[in-house]
DNA sequence: TGTAATTCTTACCGGATATAAAAGGCGTAT
DNA sequence: ATACGCCTTTTATATCCGGTAAGAATTACA
């Protein structure tokens, strides 16, 4: 999972699944797709997805059942998405080894971030972490490691935070004021002046060219940008 | 926390905490109480608790500026208890660093399962390996026996906590709070003078030279990590 | 009780880093 | 064509931070 962690979708419905897709793709997230119980294991031998996703209704067998024969002999986090919202059915599925549970209909933004949450998790008794990639550029945020075309290098720390706030956007145009806050935090009083040198730093640190980036692009007037992935 | 967990409750209403202290007290678990959010980092570093449940409503502060205060230094798990329940809440809590997040009014039953997913969680990175290694230095957690290139080295209690606080996290950056909490138990983030000394001797007797360390390394401004494996 | 080990305190140095201000370059508008 | 605004680069200064050393205070232990 160095680069964008796989995921694997467990869900008969395809509306849902494609759905579930989409969602992950534009998170910077693989998917693979499994749409009955009795592939689930061989899928997970063939694809050893870093998370997996599991509806309980699947029409081949319990969901609950299923979810224990997972827990039998792999430790990958599990997030349960069903329509069944008794308590009961929560607490089993919690305790036969699942890591969440979500009601459908579910917020896609709150299944990402549970998502997110998991993966943490498994980061901790693991080695890799949560990575942000532009071309040769990866910045590996548990380890704090900066690379540029395998090559470490160190940044200060508001460099590296300049980094990482314009990196987990990737490809979105980030103002002033909002680069200002996420680096100095309340201190609004200060102008964009400093970021131009922090800026100008950084671009010499990863080797980038001013007039011709091709990491950090200057929106004039607004702010700074990075191309996306 | 081998026999029975000890979870803080963080909650203004008595009601409530009277509640989930019963609630967890039929499940064999301690409970300790705290009203509001001034005493919450003197509650953890005092009592240690192995799950915090806290509620985002506190009279005294917000919630979420306190997950974020508290997530700067400890790592302990985190259920979020609140009335708040928007998406973006729950999404922000979650980014956060909350573990999970349950909307009041909540089920016992499930939060008990939450409960028990998270220190879950925290056992699995808990008794995995006796043994740290890094390169020629190993470290036996069972026996607190240190050595290097198969020459025992002593060293003292403090030093010994630095050493295996890194090295359980081999290859990630601690931050300096997180090691003064790790090792002292208190946040005396004013100064890390403390972190320098025992650093420097740590270093002396494993040999590192901080110029160009093998084992230890530095990361200005924010705290020390050890080579991966 | 005396000695050694450990921890804490204080101070200093050198280098890295952040801040500040000024100068230079480019495009655009008047 | 000139002046202006915006971004970049340079230079200079001050502050912060981590490493080091030495001694005091505390604790452990015989």
């Amino acid at each position: 999972m160095a680069n964008s962690p796989k995921i694997l979708i467990v869900e008969d419905e395809s509306e849902i699944r494609k759905f579930l897709k989409v969602a992950l793709q534009s998170n910077n997230m693989q998917s693979v797709e499994c749409d009955n119980a009795r592939d689930v294991p061989a899928q997970i031998i063939g694809t050893r997805p870093d998370l997996i996703i599991l509806d309980l209704g699947l029409p081949d067998k319990d969901g609950q059942e299923l979810l224990q024969e997972i827990r039998e002999w792999c430790k990958t986090p599990i997030i349960i998405l069903s329509a069944r919202f008794t308590e009961m059915e929560k607490v089993l599925a919690l305790e036969n080894g699942a890591d969440d549970y979500l009601v459908k209909p579910f917020s896609t933004a709150e299944l990402l971030a549970r998502i997110k949450v998991a993966l943490r998790h498994s980061n901790v008794g693991g080695d890799e972490g949560y990575l942000i990639q532009i071309g040769d550029l990866k910045v590996d945020l548990s380890t704090r490691q900066v690379t540029y075309c395998e090559n470490e290098i160190k940044l200060t720390p508001i460099e590296y935070k300049l980094l990482t706030e314009l990196g987990k956007n990737a490809g979105k145009v980030i103002t002033h004021s909002q680069l200002l806050y996420a680096v100095w935090g309340k201190r609004a009083n200060l102008d964009s002046s400093y970021l131009r040198i922090h800026i100008q730093h950084l671009r010499e640190k990863i080797g980038d060219d001013p007039m011709n980036p091709k990491y950090i692009f200057t929106i004039p007037g607004i702010g700074y940008k990075t191309r996306g992935i």
